[in-house]
DNA sequence: GGAGCAATGTTAGTCACTAACATCGCTCCC
DNA sequence: GGGAGCGATGTTAGTGACTAACATTGCTCC
């Protein structure tokens, strides 16, 4: 049932969204959105803690995490992550409605969101780690392996964000996530990395 | 030589990293450290367009497109990003003193912090983007292997600067990005992801 | 019908950041 | 040597995000 408080939150959020397409993010103010949904400026910052979260306040799920650690331990880190975030991905795909691609629009396109939501991406990295230092995988290569997926994921979704062109945006994780698979066997040459003999 | 604006600049970051060390960031005022080093608050903000500048400001060169370019242009993309990336490195390490110790540390520990430095990092992956796009790599492809193997670098640098450990840091960083390359020829059996059908 | 609580409003403040204009100090040129 | 001119800085006044403290409203449950 929709409480009184989640009716707020919800218009809110429409109305904001709103004034962000017809104005841009910078040239909003709270007060104008708050104007807009019909409270005071107080009641926008009781249900969000500052302006970028309007926009940004997806819930990152804490099953992603399960669904890595689901993956099997014998896997590289690295590919039991990837493989993780794709089970968990097809297992609930998030919605795709007009709201959200334009909510993703305006992030993609103002540098100051892009760098907020990744605060975002970076509470789901800490999920993985910890998950996954809790089984005894080496921190650093728990934090790696998260921050690369999470990346490609990240930049998949913006690069949609951006430009749409037609492709769902399940097509477009997948190819990303798909480009941090190890090759087909034998496609490139196992060459080994430049010596890092003169790392400080 | 050192012009007058390049001292004022000087000393405006070393009071804020002294006040920030001190105090924390949040709990330093900008007109603290403007007063700390003898100026007022505007002048502060003639040298650094926001609070967070101060510590932030690494000028990502544009050398690492070069450095990813000149990469076999044969070798999958994200292959080509990442030795490119640990040759800029080993091309031109950057000093790791106390102080850039202690500004790393003072990011990594602040998620405001290491968001914004997310903005650094995004100028180099559309550096990287750029240069291979125009090279006829597909855009989706070369944002997500900048962005996973940035991600990599990131995680590396700030697991670096909230523990160090003793571990120099180009050793991290190497092993991270170690962590995205090809496996040799044989450890994990070669599986097929899975069954991406269901993605909308 | 009133007690109590949750949601909201009001007011006053701090701080990051900007714009407009004044001043100071150095250099260069006569 | 003495201004002219210019770059760096100061002053002042403002906007807007965000917080704290306290008042008010409106609904629910006894």
């Amino acid at each position: 049932m929709a409480s009184r408080t989640e009716i707020t939150r919800a218009r809110l959020q429409a109305c904001a969204l709103e004034l962000f397409l017809a104005r841009g993010f910078d040239a909003t103010t709270v007060t104008e959105i708050a104007d807009a949904a019909g409270v005071s400026h107080m009641t926008f910052f009781r249900h969000f803690p500052t302006k970028e979260s309007v926009l940004l306040d997806d819930p990152y799920d804490p099953l992603v995490a399960d669904a890595v650690v689901a993956q099997p331990s014998d896997l590289p880190t690295l590919e039991r992550v990837r493989r993780g975030l794709l089970a968990a991905w097809s297992a609930a795909p998030e919605p795709v409605d007009t709201e959200t691609r334009a909510r993703i629009s305006l992030i993609a396109d103002h540098p100051g969101l892009r760098a907020r939501s990744w605060e975002n991406t970076q509470r789901t990295e800490d999920v993985i780690v910890t998950a996954l230092t809790g089984e005894g995988v080496p921190r650093l290569e728990a934090r790696v392996a998260a921050a690369a997926c999470l990346g490609a994921i990240m930049a998949a979704l913006l690069d949609w964000g951006s430009d749409d062109a037609g492709e769902p945006l399940g097509a477009r994780l997948a190819s990303a996530l798909g480009q941090l698979a190890p090759p087909p066997v034998d496609v490139p040459p196992p060459v080994d990395d430049p010596p890092p003999g003169d790392l400080p």
